[in-house]
DNA sequence: CTTGACCTTGCATCCAACTTCAAGGTCTAC
DNA sequence: GTAGACCTTGAAGTTGGATGCAAGGTCAAG
């Protein structure tokens, strides 16, 4: 009948007790309601919130920025309508665009490098004290995995 | 005549110089030659591995990361032949699919918030210290951001 | 009514990745 | 020859994001 337990909510989201109670500490979940006994005790809702945070967290997002949007979430960010929040979604979308473009050329070249791999020596051919790996992964070969063009 | 001077180094690769000499520290860069006065003095090839190494870090990695990446670029790393970096780079390669996806989802759940807010009231029509985000960016319509499908 | 798993607090500690500081040496321009 | 911008070192400090610890309180099972 009780809200979830501490160690229930942090379960649920797959991170750990103190996690929940720092991101108390510093204001990103809202502190509880307690169980007579001073226990924390959390509303299906905060459970959601930490899955937001987690989830906006491995998107790539520091605590502070998850806050922001959060605000936002909570109306408590009142000043941020429209007028705020369509620009930071524009810019939120562009960045995010960019990373994928970024990392699609980068899969690309890791692509390019495993197929190099393949074709070159036998690993029967390579004993492990020789300079074995120069001839397939030269500077040129990994360089190119993440050097822009330009420079390769 | 003689090489980049740390300064040199550091502004082509957009890092401060203090994070080059950080960088040797934990060998990451390899110490230079000095100049008579005991600068550091940079080839062009340190420029390109400094560029390498704050590429690969905007792209996610982290140094120790970088640091195996370079250690297969050096050939220093022979042990990593064929047998390793094959397994190393599929790894690599499957984590960055699955960024990408999980990043076009992010970015396609972007859009839609982005779209909704645009069909609602226009922003005359919202006084700033009235509640007047609640209806246009409720809980719903924020967490559909980056909430799991399943959970909205 | 004890055992063991849980909870509380505040504070200290950790890690990565830098950054700053103090105290000095060097180089270029005027 | 001196001012100001640069360089050197080692060590300490900072920031973000937690994590651990001590000293205690709570609770359900047996």
């Amino acid at each position: 009948m009780d809200g979830y337990r501490i160690s229930e909510l942090a379960g649920a989201a797959g991170v750990a007790t103190s996690t929940v109670r720092y991101y108390e500490r510093i204001g990103l979940v809202a502190a509880p309601g307690r169980t007579p006994a001073g226990y924390r005790s959390y509303s299906p809702a905060a459970a959601l919130r930490l899955k937001f945070i987690t989830r906006a967290k491995a998107l790539g997002l520091s605590l502070e920025q998850v806050g922001e949007l959060l605000g936002v979430w909570d109306g408590t960010n009142c000043a941020a309508t429209q007028s705020e929040i369509a620009p930071m979604l524009d810019a939120k979308l562009l960045q995010v665009r960019d990373r994928i473009a970024e990392l699609a050329s980068f899969a690309a070249e890791l692509e390019l490098v495993r197929a190099k791999l393949c074709e070159t020596a036998a690993p029967a051919a390579c004993a492990p004290d020789l300079d074995c790996c120069a001839p397939s992964m030269s500077t040129g070969q990994v360089a190119v995995m993440i050097l822009p063009k330009g420079l390769q």
